[in-house]
DNA sequence: CACGGACGTCAGAGTAGCGTCAAGACATGA
DNA sequence: TCATGTCTTGACGCTACTCTGACGTCCGTG
């Protein structure tokens, strides 16, 4: 989920963007000036900073400087001023983009999206799956302490861990690996269950979080 | 030194752009429509696109879209049409900046400043990368000890080197590198791997840095 | 308590995919 | 034009992954 924080000191502004990002699953936090601003973004850690220029206590390039001080995370800015002396300097100053009011709210979606594009996808890559001793990385496909798996194992492996704590058909795991001619071929799971288990399970016997539902399928258990 | 792709089919805006651009060191080369922008970019690797959507022979978010199946390289959209749906459209395409014309060129460049900012930031950590015995330099494409490579074994470390301890799949590496009418040709792959190992490797019959992963694709390990 | 069905485990056959060598096709610059 | 280096293509042995069969074990049921 990507966490905006929009500062501005126009209520109605406010609410219009909050309104408008959580409809769109943007978690969403609101600052009315630049010392709000600064201390919600350290507490906070928002991945992209939507900032009114014209703020009452501080100047919209210090809140700049103040962010860049210590971080990367985006910042787009927003302004009634179109002068492009105020663009440049804001610019310059470390913000990703500036957009001028009135603006359209379609077209400052789409920005927000270009902006977060490149963040958004370094963060997917960090989601990691905790299985016992073990780190899971899906879609570096790494596993802590030098454990590798064969393609089958990850696909299968994949499936479980994209439903944690729930149950896991045969029948859906058959079809997603081998495709629908195979769901007989419940010995091939049973070959590949065995084989995670030996490679994640500290006591591969007696399995903690790869667990059998007799009967009817598996289950990760975190 | 940056380098400046410019993709416009009016002569004029050419030229003026190439004047301001090298007058502030950058390094620039010029592209009158969109096939040869991205025959340009494929040879040239510029370190940012400015592009116009008007182009005679190819639809500007098909440039977009073109360059974007090989690169991340940063592109700022110069357009004469200010309509939301474009913006939208092209920077879900990709882009990462929307100037209207007519563009204050001064603004231009601080939105080309703002751009690569970050791609800098993360070259320069790439400037110098260990691999076992040998110090790699990707921006200088020189190698430690005398070691020599092809553009196509280039083409794959880079790749390779700029996801380490990443899984990179058989197909991005074949799509990146021969496009993407080549994804079964894995044979390339096993014999350009043989080719890095053999100038890379300590012992190239059991790499430590260049990993075969079965069945999926290959890895770097720093 | 005995039986049957489903699961766990082991070991070996078959095979896809990898590493390697080598030679022909192509591009590039002298 | 030739010479050199690079890319592409073919052939072949071998590794390790997948598949298969055999057997042991566990658990619920009658």
């Amino acid at each position: 989920m990507t966490r905006i924080l929009i500062v501005d000191d126009e209520p109605q502004i406010l609410r219009a963007l909050r309104i408008n990002l959580v409809a769109r699953q943007y978690e969403v936090a609101l600052a009315a000036d630049g010392s709000a601003a600064l201390r919600e973004a350290a507490q906070w850690h928002p991945d992209l900073v939507l900032l009114d220029l014209g703020l009452p206590d501080l100047d919209g390039v210090d809140v700049i400087h103040g962010l860049r001080g210590w971080t990367t995370v985006p910042i787009v800015v927003l302004s009634g001023r179109a002068g492009n002396q105020d663009k440049i300097e804001a610019l310059d100053a470390g913000a990703d983009d500036y957009v001028t009011k009135p603006f359209n709210i379609e077209e400052l979606l789409a920005r927000v999206r270009a902006v977060t594009r490149r963040t958004r996808a370094q963060e997917a890559e960090l989601a990691a799956v905790q299985l016992g001793d073990h780190t899971i990385d899906l879609t570096n496909k790494t596993i802590s302490g030098g454990v590798r798996l064969t393609p089958t194992e990850w696909h299968i492996l994949e499936i479980l861990l994209r439903n944690p704590g729930r149950l896991v058909s045969q029948r859906q795991l058959l079809t997603e690996v081998w495709g629908t001619k195979y769901l007989k071929e419940t010995h091939y799971l049973r070959q590949y269950m065995v084989q995670l288990r030996r490679k994640l399970e500290r006591d591969p016997a007696h399995p903690v979080h790869l667990i059998t539902e007799l009967g009817m399928g598996y289950r990760y258990l975190p």
